[in-house]
Order: C-alpha cells, then structure tokens, then sequence
RNA sequence: GCGGGUGUAGCUCAAUGGUAGAGCCACAGCCUUCCAAGCUGAAGACGAGGGUUCGAUUCCCUUCACCCGCUCCA
C-alpha cells in the first residue's frame, strides 16, 4: 500500500484532516474527522479499559509476577515550571545547533568533538561528529586533508590538548567543521527549545514563564504521594494517564507520525527494586501482546531491546514496540511505544532535584556555586510497606504509548485491496478497512433491502435497538451494493440487511466485511450478534 | 533548517495572458429484491499575499502546505 492511498482515504471519508486547512494547513498537526475521532475513541477506550479499569487486581495475571491494582490520573498539561527542571526536560530539550554555511549541514552542538592542531603555520579546530576511539583517526585524516598532506606526514600535526567538545571553543573562525573544506564555515549555535512555552496571568514577563507538558508522565510522578495517601493502593500498582502532550519538532513528518501535539497513553507502574526486573519483563510482554490482539499482527509488528548505547542514562532496560509503516524505508520500523525501567530517578529527582548519573550513580547535579542546578520538592516520596516495615524509594517501568501512532498504524494495518463481482458477476476493485470490531467506527450498519414493502420501517427498528449500544450506521439510498461497499471503505464489520424473507419469518441477514459471507439471524437477535461478535477473539 | 519536486472541484485529470472543461465520488428525485446498474436534476476548484499588465489560474517575487533526500528525533 502507497501512504498516499491512506492519506487521501483518510481525507475523503473524514478520518484525518489537515489542521487549521482552510488557511493554508498547519505543520505538524493535524485534527480527527467524524470517523477519526471515533476510531481514535476506540483506541483509547481499549487501552484505557484493558489497561486500567477493566484490570482485576484480585487475579495474578498470566506472565505477572503477583497481582496488582492499577489505578488512573488525568493531570493538568500546563505544570509547575521546576516540573521540568527536575525532570531534565528543561536542559535537555534546550538543544543548541549550530548550521555550516558550506556544507548546509546542522549539528547538534554538544555533539560535535574535535581537538587544535598545528602545522605548516596554521592552528586551527578540526572538527568531527564521529565519536569515541574512532575520533582521534578521524580527526588526524581530517587535517591532513585540509592541509592536503600525505599520511606519511602525520607526525607534522603537533595536537594541542585532547579531544573536547565544540562547546569548549569560544571563536568559529578557525574551525574546520566536520564537513567543511574551509575554517569559520560554522554558525553560532542557536537555540531549539523543544518545550511550547507560555506565560501565566496577563502580564508576560519571564517570572510568569511556563510550558506545556512534553509528557503526561511527569503528571504521575508528582501524584506519586497523592494518589498513595488516597486510594489505599499497595505496591505493585500502576497510575494510567491518557492526555495530549506538545513537542516542538524541528521537522514534523509522515503523516501524524511525528507531530508537534500529540495524545500519550502511559503507565507509571511502581514496584519493590528487588521485583523491577520481573515487572519490566512482564510489561513489555503485556504490551507486546496487546498490539496483537487488535490487529496488529504479522512481520510489520516487532519487539526490540534498545542496545546498551541506546539507553537514557536513567535507564536500565528499554523495549520498544514498532511498526512497518509504509512511509518508512524497506526494513525499517517506526515506534510505537516504548517500555522503560527507570529505576527511582523520577521519584528522587522530584524528592532531591535534577540528578545526573555519576559512575553507576545518580546524584544531584550542581551549579558553579557547588548547589543544587534544580532543586527538589524537598518531600519525601519513599514508601513505607506496612507488613515488612520497610521503606523503599520505588521502582518505575514506564510503558509509555502514543495513541496517534497507534491509531495510525491501525489505519495502514487495516487497508486492504481485494477482488469482488459486481452485480453482473465482473470483477471489480473493491478497498476495505479491516479494523477490529472494537476500534471500527461503526460496529454495523442497517439496510433495507428497498425502499418499499416495510422494509425501511423494519430496519429503523432494528437501528433504533443498537443504537442504543454502539454506534451504527443506518442507509436506504442507492442499490444496497453500493451501500455495501461505502460500509467497507470506513471498515463497518457487519450489515445487517432487512429483505422480503424479513417480512415472513422475521429473519434479516448478517454479512461480514472480510469474508463477503451472509447468514440469517432473528432480528430480534441483532444486539446479542453484534455483541458477541465484536468480543470474539480471533 | 538546507536542497529538489508538487499545488486547478472531495478524488483523477484538462485547457488558457481575456476570469476555467470533463470523468468518478458525494447530493436531490425517479427506477431498483443482495455486492460501486440506469435516467433526470442541482452543486462544486485555479493554496495564500504582493508585483508586472488595460486584464494574471497562466509571467515574476514572497509565503504556506505536502512529497523525496539531508539534518534532527527527549
């Protein structure tokens, strides 16, 4: 499948638009049509309800090391602005850039190394982005080049000093950038401040500076006490939080792949640090298999273990779950979302303030004045077991989803192309969406056969009783072909189809979107069907 | 942010320095007894701003959005 079939489907049957459109669009956002927004709906309410409310806590589930309460939050995406100064979300999402005039390229400024150099009369930064051991090579061909030496004259270069950050170097007019054929080709760096930012009360001083949540997890974290001190919940217990989050991308693409606002669906889980490893294990099998049972099946669906160098220096163990998705290269898979073990660090960091790792480590990071850079709250978020009379800081694994990209996926998962017979018996194109009874916008759709005879009357009936549980679509226009196959393209699971036979026996029929295939049920049986159907595991 | 490409109706495509034509879809009506049938009718577009010109959808500039590559991706 082309994404351009998904994107223009998505636009002609009202799943996704372009934001603010009528003006020219908005990059990195996009808003959900009539059908999107009920398929989003129902992403949402699957996790929400697999998830959170519909977890029995009574039972240990299969894989889970014990049982578990899991309870939900919904917190505000405007916070305290030291939120994000504990959370590193203010440095960290600082990033300074510095673009090359000649090579029209853009480092990350932190992560660009180099080291001085002298020879043949000149002394200047040979820059590199290439790290570790490989650098010192790296930067030696490097300066030769530029001083178009031969290998054989290497021991002409006289370093000074050793491999440090460009953040170290005060003047770019004798920097070689890293691909850059002269010095000074280097701007200054600039600041991407990653956070919305926006001011509280009228007056839009710096004081009153605040910004929009770049994750709902934080939200948790800081609950950690409240929700402890209110719900009786013992540990193990997970916090679930679905709500928006804002990130200002520097480049927003594919589709709502990446975009600049966005809904997270996330899962603080708090544990004993001894049973961490456990809980991490058991979470990211869980979440793995959830993908599975909507849909998401097959080679297009992966579990990955970051790589060691992958992972935040909070982190002791990351999973992520990823998508083919089709705007992607052959190969190649785009996340989903991401299962983290991280330890205590948030808790501490909002009891302590912004820690950064040490060794094996964490400790509080410390300004020029050997204080504190972010201070904590300064309250004690341990946990005291009752039963053990022990007092433990918990541990957090974080399955932390986006249900854009998850709804997303389902939308390329779903399209389908198939060949079905006209009414003449000629093969035509027929394109379906094979979503899962539970995310499908419309769960049925109701027809009368024609419009004559009392059939419209009968399907109104029948319409008028599963409305009242889910929603469904009701269509007499046009030849009831047609109205199939409009039922297909947004992906109704079931039609139900008042006929002639109706009218005598009191039986409708029942056709499945996948399989083509029609059976008669008593239309009194309509709901039970629908219902039955819509939770049967495939 | 850089380089390249694209922008005409919901979709696919046309024509033109003198203000746009069709097919499909969708809409209304007729007709229709199970997989996009037929007939009739009505509706619908030059991404935005500026310039040149008597006149710009067409030429020029700017801008916005989308696609591809680079960069970035907590």
């Amino acid at each position: 499948m082309e994404m351009d079939q998904l994107v223009a489907l998505c636009k002609r049957r009202g799943f996704l638009f372009q934001s603010s459109e009528i003006y020219g669009g908005l990059n990195g956002f996009w808003d959900y049509g009539p059908l999107g927004v009920e398929l989003k709906r129902n992403v949402r309410e699957a996790w929400w309800q697999d998830m959170v409310v519909g977890h029995n806590e009574l039972v240990a589930e299969e894989g889970a090391p014990s049982t578990y309460e899991m309870t939900g939050l919904d917190c505000t995406i405007i916070m305290h602005p030291q939120v994000w100064k504990c959370s590193g979300h203010f440095d960290l999402f600082h990033d300074y850039m510095v673009d090359c005039r000649e090579s029209k390229r853009r480092y990350r400024y932190d992560q660009v190394n180099g080291r001085w150099v002298e020879a043949r009369g000149k002394r200047f930064f040979v820059a590199t982005t290439v790290q570790g051991d490989e650098a010192v090579e790296e930067l030696q061909k490097r300066a030769l080049k530029f001083l178009k030496l031969r290998a054989k004259n290497a021991e002409e270069l006289v370093w000074d000093g050793l491999v440090c950050c460009l953040t170290e170097v005060d003047d770019f007019s004798q920097v070689l950038g890293p691909d850059a054929k002269e010095l000074g080709t280097l701007t200054e760096p600039r600041e991407f401040n990653l956070m919305f930012k926006t001011f509280i009360g009228a007056l839009g001083g710096e004081e009153s500076a605040a910004f929009l949540r770049p994750e709902t997890a934080q939200g948790i974290f800081v609950n950690f006490k409240n929700v402890v001190d209110s719900t009786r919940v013992k540990i193990p217990f997970g916090i679930g939080q679905i709500g928006k989050s804002f990130r200002n991308e520097i480049t927003p693409r594919n589709f709502t792949f990446r975009s600049r606002e966005f809904e997270q669906m996330e899962i603080e889980f708090f544990c004993h640090p001894d049973e961490a490893p456990k809980w991490y294990q058991y979470w990211r099998d869980r979440r793995y298999r959830w993908y599975l049972e909507l849909g998401l099946g097959g080679k297009r669906l992966q579990l990955r273990d970051h790589d060691a160098d992958e992972l935040s220096h909070y982190s002791t163990g990351t999973a992520d779950i990823e998508y083919a998705f089709p705007f992607l290269a052959e190969g190649e898979f785009g996340e989903l979302e991401g299962i983290a073990h991280r330890g205590n660090f948030d808790l501490r960091s909002h009891m302590e303030g912004k820690l950064v790792r040490e060794g094996d480590e964490l400790v509080v990071e410390k300004d020029e004045n050997g204080k504190p850079r972010h201070r904590g709250s300064g309250r004690d978020l341990s946990y005291f077991n009752a039963e053990t009379k022990e007092r433990f800081i918990p541990h957090v694994i974080e399955p932390s989803s986006g249900a854009d990209r998850a709804t997303l996926a389902f939308l390329c998962e779903a399209y389908q192309e198939d060949n079905v017979p006209d009414d003449k018996g000629k093969m035509t194109k027929r394109t379906y969406m094979k979503f899962h009874p539970r995310l499908a916008p419309y769960k049925a759709a109701v027809f009368p056969l024609v419009r004559k005879d009392g059939m419209p009357e009968v399907a109104k009936e029948i319409y008028g009783e599963l409305k009242k549980r889910y929603n469904v679509f009701y269509d007499e226009k046009s030849a009831v072909g047609r109205r199939y196959r409009r039922q297909d393209e947004i992906g109704t699971p079931f039609c139900i189809t008042v006929d002639g036979q109706t009218l005598q026996d009191g039986t409708v029929t029942i056709r499945d979107r996948d399989t083509l295939e029609q059976w008669r049920i008593k239309k009194e049986d309509c709901v039970a069907e629908i219902e039955k159907r819509i939770n049967a595991t495939e």
